[in-house]
RNA sequence: CGCGGGGUAGAGCAGUGGCAGCUCGUCAGGCUCAUAACCUGAAGGCCGUCGGUUCGAGUCCGACCCCCGCAA
């Protein structure tokens, strides 16, 4: 039985887990993987090798960059002979012509129930959104993003505290589980392809996902919204708030069911800070108590409400 | 040399050249029907490192190390 070959594209540690599980299958080949180059990295903006570079290296998997150059990806159709092309957080713009040079074409795995949330952000944005299912869908790429036929689609439960980065972690695993499956069974003629409804397509884009719109103004956001913003941005950018003239990064938020806390802060002024019980607490714009369970001060290790409390007993409300 | 904040008890923070402090936690005891409450007591420190100034440095000066935020 012949190895079905794989051109992987991708580049972060998604990515990274996505190939790892293709590799270790003996049914496919990895021929080659097309990826980022290496960009600096951290506070020292030191170059430092992906993860993906070196897991190619020391499996002798050959590597190459296209830059988003469309000479480049000429040159790497020269190169790869791919039975199929698979495509999992790769961050370039794939040029048409790629798209369909080899056999089974390119398969791309988003998280999103498509045709919903197309685009740069899908976990972020159903988060914010506060739907309550999304999923994984394994689309033929076409040259319109995210709007290719479908393989296959798994849905998967958004729970109620479930973060950017524990939602993102659950799908990824699941990526892992279902997508050698049915890429096997694409290259092999066994899937009929769905095509998506263009009309309930939905969308989504980075600039959603930004420093900029992470800040929460506790005077003008409700509870509900500062809950989900603050489970959508982690791990980045983090929501945050201004205290005083100190940045404040807010890891996380329990909207409060609290009867004698609500009872004993009903007098509490809405966007102030306050404290009791030895936790730590604020009023949103809808007028309901917000307790912060996590969160880090500009220039300061992450901590927990007791030493935030700790630190500044004396400008800190007490009720 | 990208910009900035910081390093003091297990944690979080004060500290004006002159005895090392506060809150929380920990430990022992007490009180209470009861507590993330209250009372009494105790342990716990190379004040990041090295050098300098000084009668005297956590504090002033210099160099270095480390942590963090921004930026990317």
């Amino acid at each position: 039985m012949e190895k079905i070959k794989i051109l992987f594209l991708g580049s972060n540690w998604e990515a990274l887990h996505t190939l790892k599980v293709l590799f270790e299958d003996v049914r496919f080949s990895i021929i080659g993987v097309i990826t980022q180059p290496d960009k600096p990295v951290g506070r020292k903006q030191e170059i430092l090798p992906t993860e993906i570079k070196l897991f190619c290296n020391e499996n002798n998997i050959p590597v190459f960059h296209t830059l988003g150059d469309i000479e480049r990806y000429k040159e790497a159709m020269s190169i790869f002979e791919p039975d199929v092309i698979l495509c999992k957080s790769f961050g370039e713009i794939i040029p048409d012509f790629f798209l369909s040079y080899s056999k089974h074409g390119a398969i791309n795995v988003h998280y999103s129930l498509l045709p919903k949330y197309r685009g740069a952000v899908p976990i972020q944005k159903a988060i914010l959104d506060g739907a309550d299912i999304t999923g994984i869908s394994i689309v033929k790429m076409v040259a319109k993003l995210d709007a290719g036929p479908i393989l296959s689609q798994h849905t998967e439960q958004i729970l109620e505290n479930d973060t950017n980065q524990s939602l993102r972690e659950r799908l990824v695993k699941l990526t892992g589980e279902i997508l050698p499956d049915t890429l096997y069974k694409w290259c092999n003629g066994e899937i009929i392809t769905t095509e998506q409804d263009d009309s309930k397509a939905t969308f989504c884009w980075q600039k959603d996902i930004a420093k900029e719109v992470a800040e929460i103004d506790f005077t003008k956001l409700d509870s509900i919204t500062i809950d989900r913003m603050t489970r959508a941005f982690i791990p980045w950018p983090v929501a945050w708030f201004m205290y005083g003239a100190i940045r404040i990064k807010l890891f996380a938020v329990v909207l409060l069911n609290d009867n004698e806390i609500i009872q004993n802060a009903k007098d509490s002024k809405i966007g102030e800070l306050f404290t009791t019980q030895n936790r730590l607490f604020v009023k949103s714009a809808d007028d309901k108590i917000l307790e912060i369970t996590d969160l880090q001060e500009e220039g300061k290790n992450r901590t927990k409400p007791i030493d935030f409390i700790n630190g500044h007993k004396k400008s800190l409300l007490s009720i």
